[in-house]
DNA sequence: GCACAAAATTGTCAACCGTCCTAAATTGGA
DNA sequence: TCCAATTTAGGACGGTTGACAATTTTGTGC
């Protein structure tokens, strides 16, 4: 009740080499915990002792998968960008379907999942640890280069008048402006209420914008 | 060379009652050593030792003037959200100018102070916090009620045939774009080179929807 | 079912954390 | 100047953290 059945994976690990299936399971399953206690209880509250007790084994066993917990981390993220990364790449083409009207859905599905637990929960992290942690900020933007990229190609198809520079600009404007619904409108902020109305907002102002931009002279 | 001068002071702490002047100094040194910490090296890096090492002081002296990290915490968020609100108070008003230019002033403000250092490393570290910390959450939002409130008013000027509730959605928009820059365009962000140009996209944007918006049947 | 690699257990380590307490030094006002 | 309020020093406590080593149990291919 606390939140619909989950649409994709939210997790995305590499295939095992090697090793046990057992193993592999073992390894989903802390990957998988160790996101679970992120979400809901935040970074700090993610450490090795608290993994190990969620997934019901000793903190041995998890040094045993992951040697350090630099290593799991990195893991972790790699698994849940994947994730994001494999559903970004989906929904990229509708042939037949007006460059406004994919300009609209593309936003949507975005805004929408903006509106879900684990993104309102996990990119406010991602933000926080990017600043000070080099790998995160490396694999973060690299997950939104991915993200920007079906948004450049529609507007290419709208403005082919216009340069690169311009329509990565408008690409930019239109990204940043819907992560920052997260902070208000995402899963019980304040006006969640109100996503959907600002939804058509953001939609209706971002294909205005390309419409109409007009770099400077 | 790292930064500019700081034009509005970054730590706003309320007036002494009582007690010497030194011991306000020292509160004060404490909360603005933190506040460094914080943006330098991330939330978990500002412990008690951390900070009055920092300070040049013991930690039997910084645990008397505030007994518990959470009293510290409150008093430090409550200094830096103030010192925002007194700027965010003070660009409300400027008669004779045209709405327009006034919503662009503005989200001018708002967007450059995104591409300080202050504000691009401590506001990530308030949203994540702000998830798993009710206090956090309620003050934050606090002030960012307060930087809506010139938008919804100039909104109100510009748009008096608008209900109050689409006017928010407007305002709530324009916040959330402005604010979503952070991590793109923000200080050492990968895109803060196009912060100027993506502030010019913004304000034509923010300006056309305000104008052209008309809310659903 | 055997042998061996993989997985899991158990216990220890130094480092750090927040909190608390007492004694000394300093300060500011009468 | 003197005294009380305030500030600082210094240490100790219990608890948590990440990392590591030695050992036992388990799973799988042969």
């Amino acid at each position: 009740m606390d939140q619909p059945p989950k649409l994709v994976t939210d997790l995305l690990m590499p295939g095992r080499e090697g090793g046990y299936a057992k193993g592999y399971e073992t390894r989903e399953l802390i990957l998988r915990t160790a996101l679970h206690i992120l979400i809901e209880e935040g970074y700090q509250a993610m450490s090795m002792r608290r993994i190990a007790a969620a997934c019901g084994m000793r903190l041995g066993n998890l040094t045993y998968h992951y040697p350090t917990r630099e290593d799991l981390v990195r893991e972790l993220l790699n698994a849940v960008i994947s994730s994001y990364e494999v559903e970004f790449a989906a929904i990229v083409h509708a042939p037949g379907v007006p460059h406004e009207e994919r300009l609209a859905r593309v936003c949507s599905l975005i805004i929408e999942d903006i509106g879900s637990k684990k993104t309102t929960r996990l990119f406010p992290e991602l933000w926080a640890l990017a600043n000070h942690d080099a790998f995160v900020y490396e694999r973060m933007h690299e997950l939104y280069d991915r993200a920007r990229a079906p948004l450049v190609e529609i507007i290419a198809e709208m403005r082919p008048d216009l340069g690169e520079v311009a329509r990565f600009d408008l690409a930019l404007f239109i990204s940043a402006s819907m992560e920052g619904l997260t902070i208000f409108a995402g899963y019980r902020m304040p006006f969640a209420q109100r996503l959907p109305a600002v939804e058509q907002v953001a939609i209706r102002s971002f294909i205005d914008i390309v419409r109409s931009y007009k770099p400077a002279a």
